[in-house]
DNA sequence: GCGTCCAGGTCTACC
DNA sequence: GGTAGACCTGGACGC
């Protein structure tokens, strides 16, 4: 095994451990949340072919990343692992408009403080795209079988239990009794090999949805055009790339919000929208911590 | 240990 | 455009 280490200069308003907890990604496969919320690990592919573990850790401003793999890595494939790795932690996001709406307002004003609000990214858009499918009417225990299932069973075992993503081409090449069968995943299995298959053939272009300047409807539309995705489902894809403007009401969501504002008495959907209403581009996010506050408690 | 019921979001057919 | 029913699984529950 060959290991490397890089750095990275983290961006202001940033920290390791809200990252951690911005949602529930990091209890996913590949990602393991290691010694005491200290250390991130997951798998980056840079290319087809091989794949690296990658160990992150947080130094004062800096990010360390431990990088092992199998063969040696060139100049090339370490900026691969390190872009990579911003686009997980959104190092190109700012939020400063977001903090300033929150400290306008006494019960946000904890957010800017624990720099909040950033939510962790998988290595690729195909990774979170198949990953939020997984999380579609099932239980949150149902999700990480799923997704254990596909990564192991599919993946490259890399070194220490972690293993690569599978591949789009990999998933597509797949029968769809033998995803129902292997990977739990039901029903969802036609909807994951026909979304892997476009990807593969390239009839569906995803990975530049991250960086490219799409409104939000045109980037829902263009979610929603993946059989599986809903509008849950791409109301959360769309937070995940930089878009906020949907709440994405789950179940989860509708318990948390009656519990929190309304004593625990059944609120509508539409309720819950226009309580958010003002808060204008940003209320998907405001949403979304004002749900979360607890995980953030130390 | 076994059987039954329930929760969960999306798709499709139908009105 | 709105709605009902099917989809499939793990977990909770009762026996």
């Amino acid at each position: 095994m060959n290991r490397t280490t890089l750095t990275l200069t983290s961006p202001k308003n940033f920290k390791f451990r809200s990252l951690l907890y911005s949602h529930g990604w990091s209890d996913l496969e590949p990602f393991k949340v290691r010694d005491d919320d200290k250390e991130l690990r997951t798998a980056v592919s840079v290319s087809p072919t091989k794949h690296a573990l990658v160990m992150i850790s947080e130094r004062g401003s800096k990010i360390r990343l431990t990088v092992d793999s199998k063969a040696p890595l060139n100049k090339c494939e370490q900026e691969i692992v390190k872009k990579s790795v911003g686009s997980m932690f959104r190092f190109n996001d700012s939020l400063d408009e977001f903090y300033s709406l929150c400290r306008k307002e006494k019960h946000l004003q904890w957010i800017p403080k624990i720099d909040g609000g950033r939510m962790l990214r998988s290595a690729t858009v195909f990774e979170d795209i198949v990953k939020m499918i997984c999380t579609t009417n099932c239980s949150w225990s149902l999700t990480k079988i799923i997704v254990n299932h596909l990564t192991t069973k599919l993946g490259t075992h890399i070194s220490d239990g972690v293993y690569s993503f599978p591949s789009p081409k990999t998933i597509a090449s797949q029968t769809e009794r033998w995803m129902r069968k292997e990977t739990s995943s039901g029903y969802r299995a036609p909807y994951l090999l026909e979304f892997a298959e476009r990807v593969a053939t390239k009839k569906l272009s995803i990975e530049h949805l991250r960086t490219e300047k799409m409104t939000t409807d045109e980037l829902y539309n263009y979610l929603r055009s993946i059989k599986g995705v809903g509008h849950y489902a791409a109301g959360n894809l769309l937070k995940l790339l930089g878009h906020y403007d949907y709440l994405s009401v789950d179940s989860w969501i509708r318990a948390k919000f009656s519990e929190i504002h309304k004593n625990g008495r059944k609120v509508s959907d539409a309720t819950i929208e226009k309580h958010y209403t003002h808060y204008g581009k940003w209320r998907g996010l405001v949403c979304w911590m004002d749900m979360t506050k607890e995980w953030h408690k130390t």
